[in-house]
DNA sequence: GTAGGGTTAG
């Protein structure tokens, strides 16, 4: 970890304007050293501000008051209501009268210490009940707040909002419910209650944020958004900013992906003397590392080691993928042997993410050493390590090699899941191998191992793409027997076989049947449907697809727009082609490489021959680095108008770029030449 | 404390 030799950190931060003040300034070294945050609103709190209560009344001893006679009688008569009865007995007068002078505290203590455990809960709200009933205790908003808690946290949400129906709410009982629905999960109830509390004046306990933030975590439904707002309205409620609730935004934003704000709120909490948990920190530096962000994810890591923790094995796995992330296979061999060196265990997840950096490198003996380490040190691969590594041979053709893949698995005693039969069925239909894609199916089956919806829309796009559509549409109703939901997926891939035979009413059902499903037609939908009619030449339906797209609030993509432009291209429309470019630079997209070749290939194909070559122009002063294709289009563009003679400059020029021509580009080449040959010795 | 990470469609 050469940190010294790395180029600065970019550890400046995009911060959305939304709710966020300017962030601030830190340099790597002294995230620790900063200046406190520059928040107007928000009060931090640290451990010494949080009060301890003095003395717990319940614990000290009260030989005045026995109450167990109370807990009998309650045992035995369930008051459902506070209300007074129309007739008292007498006994229980007398027994409500025996504790008229138990003070409040004391109610209070009986009542959490009996909330704390599930089976004497019931028992608790007995009581709360019938001290009501007695008016033996005041503040029962308090006594209800305990009870609404402690029925939260014991899955009885119901319960605590039927108690909490009794009176008006108070902010007591506002935040105990507000608590109760965030444990439980019911996000929507506690927001709402939230507005609710805001419009009745009252201000939520900065406790519901952090319970909040951690269902939504729990529930992997976090995202940006939820977050800003939520903080916006911690602001606007001038919350206070404990360490917890510190650690659960940082939590919140780094799962939601926005780790800048997440090192944000990182330097607004150690810029007040706070320490945010190892966990929160371990998770920064593995979000970092997933988005390539190494030197940030270096720097927190260091963080890590300044606070005086030794980094463990979840640590360093973290920084890890941030090197296999990035290709940095020294670093990432370093930080195992930094591991190794400082006493922390690989586990199954170093060794996996290595395996990925030496398979990703095409080390593949490499890889296979580290399966022998792994058993050497008695840590078991699973399914996982085979399934990246034939991905790895998928991606390079190799596809022969999935068969000793399966063998050294069987070696190792693991055995190929669903995750690792899909990739290899993808495999062998990529590679046109249909025959042991469908024995590798039939096997997957025999082994017990049920297809999922992956599975068989592998197999129909496969069939699909070898152009046998027959027995597309047969796997497709076979999916279905089956008892497999076709999803979005399916429908897009059935949608691009039926569009590709021209059956355009069948293009029609399969979107009529998506719609009745409740499946929203997605971007790739919209633009499978902009593709294939835009390839038999149907304009008017691949331009109302677009439309349709738009309106349903969807954010066309480059690709969108690169299958109308190549549609265009291909029929020498070169005007069309022009304009849907330009639509395209209205709605805010780059021009990308493959819009700009099409672009060539319009012109080309309508013989605007300067035309085309301005667009290699247009490349070069824009920073687009022109590749073969831009190449043998613009050669073929040549060839078209019969100006063969300037096609040698062309292939000429394209290797002083820079760029290997493949077997087209050569073609190309060969087939001017021979033109050439021939127009001169006619 | 555990999981983390993998596969399909334009």
């Amino acid at each position: 970890m050469n940190a010294l030799l790395l180029p600065p950190p970019r550890l400046h931060l995009r911060l959305s304007p939304l709710h966020l003040h300017p962030p601030p300034s830190f340099h790597r070294r002294h995230l620790l050293l900063l200046s406190p945050a520059a928040s107007q609103h928000l009060r931090l709190i640290t451990s010494e501000d949080h009060q301890q209560d003095p003395y717990d009344v319940a614990l000290l001893p009260n030989p005045q008051y026995d109450f167990t006679p109370l807990l009998n009688f309650l045992s035995t008569h369930n008051p459902s209501q506070p209300d007074s009865p129309a007739r008292l007995d007498p006994n229980e007068l007398r027994l409500a009268d025996s504790y008229r002078a138990v003070p409040a505290p004391l109610w209070h203590s009986l009542i959490k210490n009996l909330s704390s455990s599930p089976s004497s809960l019931s028992a608790a709200y007995s009581l709360v009940t019938w001290l009501q009933r007695h008016n033996l205790c005041f503040s029962y908003e308090l006594l209800y707040s305990i009870l609404i808690h402690a029925l939260g946290r014991n899955d009885q949400l119901y319960e605590a909002f039927l108690l909490s129906q009794r009176q008006s709410l108070t902010p007591l009982t506002y935040n105990a419910l507000i608590g109760a629905c965030a444990r439980n999960n019911d996000l929507e109830k506690a927001l709402n209650l939230m507005g609710r509390m805001r419009r009745d004046g009252y201000q939520s306990d900065f406790v519901n944020y952090s319970l909040i933030i951690q269902s939504l975590m729990r529930n992997h439904i976090v995202d940006v958004g939820i977050l800003e707002k939520l903080y916006g309205e911690m602001e606007a409620d001038r919350i206070e900013l404990d360490g917890q609730l510190l650690n659960d935004i940082i939590a919140g934003f780094t799962k939601a992906g926005d780790v800048d704000r997440a090192l944000y709120f990182l330097g607004v909490m150690q810029g007040n003397g706070m320490s945010p948990k190892t966990s929160i920190l371990v998770g920064v530096v593995s979000e970092l590392g997933s988005l390539g962000r190494v030197e940030e994810a270096e720097a927190v890591f260091e963080e890590l080691k300044e606070g005086g923790l030794k980094p463990r094995t979840r640590a360093y796995n973290a920084l890890l993928k941030g090197y296999v992330k990035v290709g940095a296979l020294r670093d990432a061999e370093y930080i195992v042997s930094e591991m190794e060196r400082t006493g922390v265990l690989p586990d199954e997840y170093t060794y996996s993410l290595l395996i990925d950096a030496y398979g990703n490198a095409g080390r593949w003996e490499s890889a296979r050493i580290v399966l022998k380490e792994m058993e050497a040190n008695n840590v078991k691969p699973n399914s996982y390590v085979f399934c990246r590594i034939l991905t790895g041979y998928r991606d390079k053709g190799e596809w022969q090699r999935s068969f000793q893949v399966l063998k050294e698995m069987k070696n190792c005693g693991v055995s190929p899941d669903r995750q690792f039969y899909n990739v290899m069925i993808d495999m062998f239909g990529k590679y046109n191998c249909l025959d042991h894609m469908m024995s590798t199916f039939a096997r997957m089956k025999e082994e017990g191992i049920e297809p999922d919806t992956v599975t068989w829309n592998t197999l129909i796009d496969c069939h699909c793409k070898q152009g046998q559509h027959n027995k597309s549409e047969e796997l497709f109703a076979e999916m279905q027997t089956s008892g497999c939901l076709p999803c979005t997926t399916t429908y897009n891939i059935m949608i691009h076989s039926f569009g590709r035979q021209e059956r355009w009413d069948d293009v029609k059902d399969l979107l009529g049947k998506m719609q009745s499903l409740g499946l929203l037609p997605n971007v790739v939908t919209y633009t499978t449907l902009v593709d294939i009619y835009g390839q038999s030449g149907r304009f008017n339906e691949a331009i109302e697809c677009l439309e349709a797209m738009k309106s349903a609030g969807l954010k066309p993509s480059s690709t969108m727009y690169n299958a109308l432009i190549n549609a265009y291209a291909q029929r020498g429309l070169s005007e069309q082609a022009v304009h849907a470019f330009r639509v395209m630079r209205g709605d805010g997209l780059k021009p990308s490489l493959l819009a700009l070749n099409s672009l060539i290939n319009a012109f080309g194909e309508d013989r605007r021959e300067s035309e085309a070559f301005s667009v290699l122009e247009y490349m070069k002063e824009n920073d687009l680095k022109p590749d073969v294709v831009t190449y043998t289009t613009l050669m073929k563009a040549l060839i078209k108008v019969e100006s063969y003679e300037k096609v040698p400059a062309v292939f000429e020029e394209m290797l002083l770029s820079g760029c290997a021509p493949d077997r087209k580009a050569r073609a190309m080449l060969r087939s001017a030449l021979k033109y050439l040959k021939s127009t001169l010795n006619l």
